[in-house]
DNA sequence: TGGTATATAGACCGATCATTCTGTATAGAA
DNA sequence: TTCTATACAGAATGATCGGTCTATATACCA
C-alpha cells in the first residue's frame, strides 16, 4: 500500500499512467497495466475517473504541469543575463532529449495518437505547446527584443525539431549508417539556437 | 476491382494502409479497415504480407519512396542556384504542413506508437530521417559551403520541428488563444531555415 | 457502537483485435 | 479441357480490450 490518504490514489494512478504511456504509448497502453504499475485495483480507477480518455487528459495535465516547474527551475538557476536565460532553456532541452530514459514529447506522441482536432487531449496539447512558446516568449521580451514572440517560434521549432529527431533517429548502435546519436541532435540544436538568438539580438529582421 | 494484374493488389494494400495509418494511427486502424480501403480480400493481405507489422514496414517503405520523389521533383523545379535549392526543400515542407490533409510526419508518428529502439520499424524510421538529411547536406554541399553537414542538421531540425508544432498545436479554430495555424509556423520555419542558411553562407562558424 | 466512504479482488460483459481456416470462383497456361 | 495460381467471402479462433458488477474489507467519524 504506497498511500493511506484519500485523493493518493488518485495520483499514483496518474503518475503511474504517464509513465508508461510516454514508455509505450497510449493506445499500447491497457488499463491492466496501470492499475499493476500504480498497485490500485479496478474500480478504484473508475471511481476516480470516467474512462481511459479522462485518464490520458489528467496524465497529460500533470505532465504538463511538471514540465512547467522543471523548466521555471532551470530558469531560476540560470543567470539574471536575458541570454543566459535563454539558453538554459535550451540547455534543458538538450539534457532532456539525451536522457536515456527519453521517449519522445508526451505531447506530440498523444496529438500522433489522437488524430481528431476537436478531441479533449488535442486541445490540451495545443494549449500545452502555447505556453512553452510563451514562456521562451516572455524571456525573450525581458530581453528587449523588439520582436520577441519572432523568436520564440523559431527556437520552439528548433527545440522542438531535436526532441522529434533524438526519437526518431535513434536506433541500436551500428544498426543505421551515420545514425544521429542524441548528443549529436543536442549539439545541433544548441547551435541553432545560438545562431537564432545572436541574430534577434543583432537587430530587427528584414523576414516577415 | 480496382486492378487485375497479380501484383497490384499488394500495391492496393500498401497505399490504402499508408493512408489510413497517416489519418488514425498505426494501433488504432484495424486489419479489417484497410482491407475494405483496399478492396481486397483477408486472406490476400496474409498472402502478400506476414503480419501486420510487415504491412507496416511495407507502407513506411512506400511513404519513404513517394517523399524522396516528391522532394527530387521539387529540386528538379528550382533553379540550379544552390541557395534556391535550399530554399525549395524548405518550400516543400511549407507546402506539406499548412495541407489541409496533413497528419504529421508518418515516421515520426510510427516512432511514436512503437517504443522499442530494436524493433525492425525503428530501424527503417532512422533510415528515412538519415536520408532526408543527407539530402539536405548533398545540396549544402554543392553550395560550397565548409561545413554542409552542420547546416543539414540545423535546417532538419527546424523541418522537423515545423511537422511536429503544425501536428501539435493545431486545435479547432478558436479552441486555443493564440493557438498555431499551420500558415504560421511555416513562416517561422522559413524565416529560421533562411537565417540559419544565409549564416552558413557567410563564413565559418564558431560553433562546435 | 454503527454508518459512510473508500478501498480491495476478481468474475463478467460485449466488442474488437490479428490471425487462421474452409470452401468457392476465376483467369491464364498447358 | 485440365491444372495451377490467385483471388474471393466469411466463419471461427483465442486473446485482449475498456468498462461494469458483486461482494468484502478497512478506516474514519458521529
Amino acid at each position: 500500500m504506497p498511500s493511506t490518504k484519500a485523493t493518493s490514489r488518485r495520483q499514483d494512478l496518474i503518475e503511474a499512467a504517464i509513465r508508461l504511456f510516454m514508455a509505450h504509448g497510449y493506445h499500447a497502453t491497457g488499463i491492466d497495466a496501470i492499475l499493476k504499475e500504480a498497485g490500485v485495483s479496478r474500480m478504484t480507477l473508475y471511481n476516480h475517473f470516467k474512462s481511459k480518455d479522462e485518464l490520458i487528459l489528467a496524465a497529460l495535465q500533470h505532465r504538463h504541469d511538471q514540465l512547467i516547474e522543471q523548466l521555471n527551475e532551470a530558469l531560476d538557476q540560470a543567470h539574471s543575463d536575458p541570454l543566459d536565460r535563454l539558453l538554459a532553456i535550451v540547455e534543458y532541452h538538450a539534457r532532456w532529449i539525451t536522457d536515456p530514459e527519453f521517449h519522445g514529447c508526451a505531447f506530440v506522441n498523444a496529438a500522433a495518437e489522437f488524430p481528431d482536432d476537436a478531441c479533449a487531449i488535442r486541445k490540451l496539447i495545443a494549449g500545452h505547446k502555447r505556453e512553452i512558446v510563451s514562456l521562451l516568449a516572455r524571456e525573450a521580451s525581458a530581453a528587449g527584443l523588439d520582436q520577441p514572440e519572432a523568436l520564440a517560434e523559431r527556437v520552439n521549432l528548433v527545440l522542438e525539431g531535436a526532441i522529434s529527431a533524438s526519437l526518431a533517429t535513434t536506433s541500436p548502435c551500428g544498426m543505421v549508417p551515420n545514425a544521429l546519436v542524441p548528443e549529436e541532435a543536442a549539439t545541433h540544436a544548441r547551435a541553432a539556437c545560438e545562431i537564432l538568438i545572436e541574430r534577434a539580438f543583432e537587430g530587427p529582421t528584414a523576414t516577415t
